[in-house]
DNA sequence: TTGTATGCGTTATCAT
DNA sequence: ATGATAACGCATACAA
């Protein structure tokens, strides 16, 4: 009908059913009101499409229905399904995602984080590098993948776990010379223990590894010379590779396949994501599958159903493998 | 300091500072007063660890600096970016995304725009499947993709631009004989256009062309049985294929190298949507790129700095060629 | 059971 | 320039 004018609120409701504000209120809310009365407040809602000012509400009763979720980017597909899963954990619960890109950078980490605490989100979920983030202890704050110590809990994958599968997994499969690769931060977190995980296995099997290890920002050609000079006669000097994520296990790849090397047959690869092409489709490589979905749910559950005082500081959920083309089982 | 109480008020900072609530606010907001005032307020909010309340200000000023972004899901690269795309485009604009997977499910699609106007977001950018949605006047909406006619913007790639570009570089490239495959929504959208484009350019070329058009849900056997229906002694009818998405594309790659026919030799494919792996590294495939960031800048900016009577309704962005291996150049 | 009045935290309009 | 006060739209304690 009208055209410009300002929505309707509960007054205009109210007087277009010609009831008092707090019934309108009660209907609104599901509390117990006179059939007649109810129904006339319907039709009036029906009638001006009222739609209940969540912010007049979030102010009275202090509940937005919102969690912040930061996260670097959506880019990344790891990143993207986490962020999907989460989403899905919170409308499950009639929740709202409120969601900020941080792409790596400490100051928008925490520039984002006094954001959400203005937005009186009901708790915010993160994963972030920024290792002294500084957060209000009125707002709950789980984080994925970096333990903070102490009052922040923090949810990952087991990746010493995963590390220790994809070492046991390779030497199943005949491999009798490993390599592990990763290019990540070099501020502490659960992601790393993938690689003690791979380490002890290697050395509870008395199997030889070689490790190659660079920090963020490494030109990607690193590995390259790092397989160059392992290749003697056309020959790798491993047979195992494992890979901290599967977006580098993609790259060394790619790298393999120029140099004449055959996956799996010369080498085997196995990856850490459980990343599929397209999000759905098959996987890009053989990998150690995170359980993104549980992860998700376990943040968006301890943020809502927060027990608090008794929460655990960290937790690992399981990972499992899955063969993607690159290991012969 | 303290524990478990509530989050400071202005009030409180008023107090702390022995000034007047107006004054504090005013600090806040960046108005004009007194330098020694100002200081004693800017040590209460830091003391008090102060933050705006967006609720109430919120409601005080009808301005949420919230958008509300609605795509099916965030597994797809392309869903992905493009809500990464917006939220960048947001952020750089001081606002937020607070973001709704849709599943493609119309209900949820009505339900989450009653929500977001419930939350009083300024603007709704939505990839909507619901051809019917409903939609309060007095909140801004941009769909893309999606034409829904009269007042509401849509903002889309030249798609048809883009199917006739892949037909006449894939002529160019030697084929003499070209296919068209497709999978998605019966629902009259602007990606449909790429069929349109394609055909208007074989039709001038004067090359000859074939169609696999069906529609979400059918089992993806039903282009395996295409693709042998139309392979004789080993050879393909055709040596040029379109497909309406990368995903696709690549389905039919994998299918295609199974089937024992090489990829560019035998028959070229070029894809659409220019998605590559793990977000940044190389195509997929040949591919007709959609100008993601031109697209989400285009949505936020039609929402934030509303012309609005005047708005154009339907707007396409031009689409470039890459070639990402499977096709000769 | 229904109506009235107060306050949530902020902005903005007043006098001062 | 600064301080008091009224709204914003809603929930709720209290009165009718």
């Amino acid at each position: 009908m009208s055209e410009n004018n300002p929505a309707p609120t509960m007054k205009d409701v109210a007087r277009e059913a010609g009831v008092a504000l707090g019934t309108v209120s009660k209907v609104i809310n599901g509390l117990p009101v006179g059939e007649s009365y109810r129904i006339r407040v319907e039709e009036a809602v029906a009638k001006l499409n009222y739609r209940v000012n969540s912010y007049a509400k979030g102010l009275k009763t202090n509940k937005t229905y919102t969690v912040a979720v930061m996260v670097p980017n959506l880019i990344s597909p790891f990143f993207a399904k986490l962020a999907d899963c989460i989403n899905r954990s919170l409308a499950r619960r009639k929740h709202r995602m409120l969601f900020y890109a941080t792409d790596y950078d400490h100051n928008q980490e925490q520039e984002y984080v006094i954001l959400a605490e203005q937005q009186k989100v009901d708790g915010i979920i993160c994963l972030s590098y920024n290792p002294d983030l500084k957060v209000s202890e009125n707002i709950p704050l789980v984080s994925i993948d970096r333990y903070f110590g102490g009052q922040i809990p923090c949810v990952s994958s087991d990746n010493y776990g995963g590390g220790r599968i994809a070492a046991e997994k390779l030497v199943e499969n005949g491999c009798r010379s490993l390599a592990f690769m990763r290019i990540g931060s070099s501020v502490t977190n659960e992601p790393n223990k993938r690689k003690d995980g791979f380490i002890n296995a290697c050395e509870a099997m008395g199997v030889p590894y070689t490790l190659k290890i660079v920090d963020d920002g490494t030109p990607y050609s690193a590995f390259e010379d790092f397989l160059r000079e392992h290749t003697h006669k056309g020959k790798l000097d491993f047979d195992g590779i494992f890979c901290v994520t599967d977006s580098l296990a993609y790259q060394i790849l790619r790298t393999l396949r120029q140099m004449g090397i055959r996956v799996p047959e010369d080498v085997q690869i196995i990856g850490f994501d459980g990343t599929r092409h397209f999000g759905d489709q098959d996987f890009f490589c053989s990998t150690i599958v995170q359980p993104l979905e549980e992860i998700a749910e376990t943040c968006v559950s301890m943020i809502l159903e927060k027990p608090l005082g008794k929460a655990p500081s960290l937790i690992c959920l399981p990972v499992q493998y899955a063969c993607g083309g690159t290991t012969k089982s």
